[in-house]
RNA sequence: GGUCCUAUCGUCUAAUGGUUAGGACAUCGCCCUUUCACGGCGGCAAUACGGGUUCGACUCCCGUUAGGACCA
């Protein structure tokens, strides 16, 4: 059974340590999250380490793509970030020290012959495990090597023997460490690989807990290695369960954006995504899901974290997205938004695709509209594109129920009329209202065709808040063309 | 192929030996209504399978199956 004690955890040093090969995917999004509120509950620090020692996959680009999705994000690092590729120095003297302890070997095998051999064990339904033909070399035959320009890279020796670590997450974690062998820690005194650098900045950095994505836990047992060979104390692990697919698998481009710049570019707030993304492994005590990052800090515990991978749902990303938008004013959501398509500003004005001229309070009043309808903040001013664009309809539509041309038609034309006298100020306010309703007992067969007059559709904001930004003149152009239109066709 | 990890409604999950197996999203129906949306109310829907342990298993153990990760 697992250990019931309660997990105590006192003010962790945690990090985030992303390699820049590639813009932030959303699984990064969650690891950098997890870590984030684990910091800050336990009254914290949170760290930033970009792990490019992949010198020809790391890009400057996409390093400064973690920066601002963090920074979008509002999970800011508590100390200055730092870089692998910088810290060389560090590496080599770990490196040396191990060379200079023996608990490290030069091996000079040939890449070519180590890879058949792993092919012919794999064959024969072994574990690929390096020979340990370079283990005991002698001084001598080392340094005849060398001076034959013999090209080698570093090995850690590793105890062929059983071991475990303990996992916040999942308990005890059992690895057999003969399965690993000697493995290869660093190309040279100066180049060190993944499984060297990654434990040495823990190291340094005094990392107490080490929170990442489950794909890390085969290389748990290998930076524990580096850990001991040193001395040094070994973290506390969490390995995340990973996120996948629709499809169950892995999360790819096949189904859909993966990276956070994509979500961000579609008009998702960053509430809606942390709140989506720690729903993903994690659930509230009191089944309470829509939380804040206030709320995530003060509720947050890592031992609840789920150990199953978890489907991304965009449907509950839609519906958090929404409640979000919902939350915040119009006047808000305006400066998120961009102008829709073909629409500019001039001189305090906004020029629409066909000639409108709207005021900052027209659109604002149209985002009220919007956000009933919309998912995402690029969604927002796609239930009024009517108004700016040109467009044209079907007459049939202009039908209400099973009421023939004539009657539609009559119907239109008192209300243009009722259009024609009010004011400008009473179709701006809807005052004009009452009189339409006193047009028939059937509401219907007033508002549908004006609906369809305003706006080509027969999914549509209410008609009279159409007229409200529209205006009496705009308004009753639109309504003679109506008219028109039912004249000529029927 | 080997090793490791995992398994509750379609999806995210709650319930750590005794519950009519709870919630959320999605879906469906009803109400509201001039359309869509919003909102309100309600419905459908799950413990992968087989063995144990136990008075009693979603829960503990073993096996099977399935999925995932890593080696690549």
């Amino acid at each position: 059974m697992m250990s019931e004690k309660e997990i105590k955890i006192e003010s962790p040093r945690v990090r985030f340590a992303p390699s820049p090969t590639g813009y932030m995917h959303m699984g990064s999004a969650r690891t950098a999250l997890f870590n984030f509120l684990v910091a800050k509950k336990y009254k914290g620090t949170f760290l930033l380490r970009i792990e490019d020692t992949d010198s020809e996959r790391s890009l400057p680009e996409y390093e400064a793509d973690i920066f601002e999705q963090l920074r979008w994000l509002g999970l800011h690092p508590d100390e200055e970030s730092i870089r692998q590729s910088s810290r060389s120095d560090l590496y080599e003297g770990v490196i040396k020290q191990l060379l200079s302890e023996n608990k490290v070997f030069r091996c000079f095998c040939d890449k070519a012959e180590l890879e058949e051999e792993r092919q012919r064990q794999i064959l024969e339904g072994k574990a690929p495990k390096y020979k340990g033909t370079c283990a005991h070399l002698t001084e001598n035959e080392i340094q005849q090597k060398i001076d034959a320009g013999l090209p080698s890279v570093i090995r850690l020796r590793v105890p062929p023997q059983k071991t475990s670590f303990q996992d916040l997450i999942r308990g005890e974690v059992k690895v057999d460490l003969d399965l690993v062998g000697d493995f290869v820690i660093a190309k040279s005194e100066h180049q060190p690989l993944f499984h060297l650098a990654t434990p040495v900045d823990d190291h340094y950095q005094g990392i107490t807990h080490i929170i990442r994505g489950e794909d890390h836990i085969p290389n748990t047992a290998k930076q524990m290695m580096i850990f001991k060979a040193m001395g040094w104390n070994v973290p506390v692990f969490a390995h995340l369960p990973l996120i996948l697919g629709e499809g169950g698998g892995k999360m790819s481009k096949r189904h859909g954006s993966t990276s956070v710049r994509e979500y961000r570019q579609a008009g998702y707030l960053p509430e809606a995504l942390n709140n989506f993304l720690v729903l993903l492994g994690w659930h509230p005590k009191d089944d309470r899901e829509i939380l804040s990052l206030d709320n995530l800090i003060a509720q947050f515990d890592i031992e609840r974290v789920q150990k199953k991978g978890a489907v991304f749902n965009v449907s509950k990303l839609h519906f958090l997205n929404r409640h979000y938008m919902k939350q915040k004013s119009s006047d808000e959501l305006l400066s998120l938004a961009a102008l829709p398509d073909g629409m500019y500003e001039k001189e305090g004005k906004y020029i629409g695709k066909n000639g409108i001229q709207l005021t900052k309070q027209d659109l604002i009043k149209i985002i009220e509209l919007g956000k009933e309808r919309a998912h995402t903040i690029g969604e927002l001013f796609s239930s009024a594109l009517f108004l700016w664009e040109d467009f044209d309809y079907d007459a049939q539509l202009l039908l209400w129920k099973d009421y023939g041309a004539e009657k539609v038609r009559l119907a239109l034309q008192q209300t243009l009329a009722v259009f024609e006298q009010a004011d400008d100020a009473s179709c701006k306010n809807q005052a004009i209202k009452l009189s339409l309703d006193d047009l028939s007992s059937d509401k219907g067969l007033v508002y549908w065709p004006l609906r369809v007059a305003l706006s080509g559709l027969k999914q549509s904001p209410p008609p009279l808040d159409i007229v409200s930004i529209l205006g009496k003149e705009k308004s009753i152009e639109r309504i003679k063309k109506a008219i028109c239109k039912l004249s000529t066709k029927f």
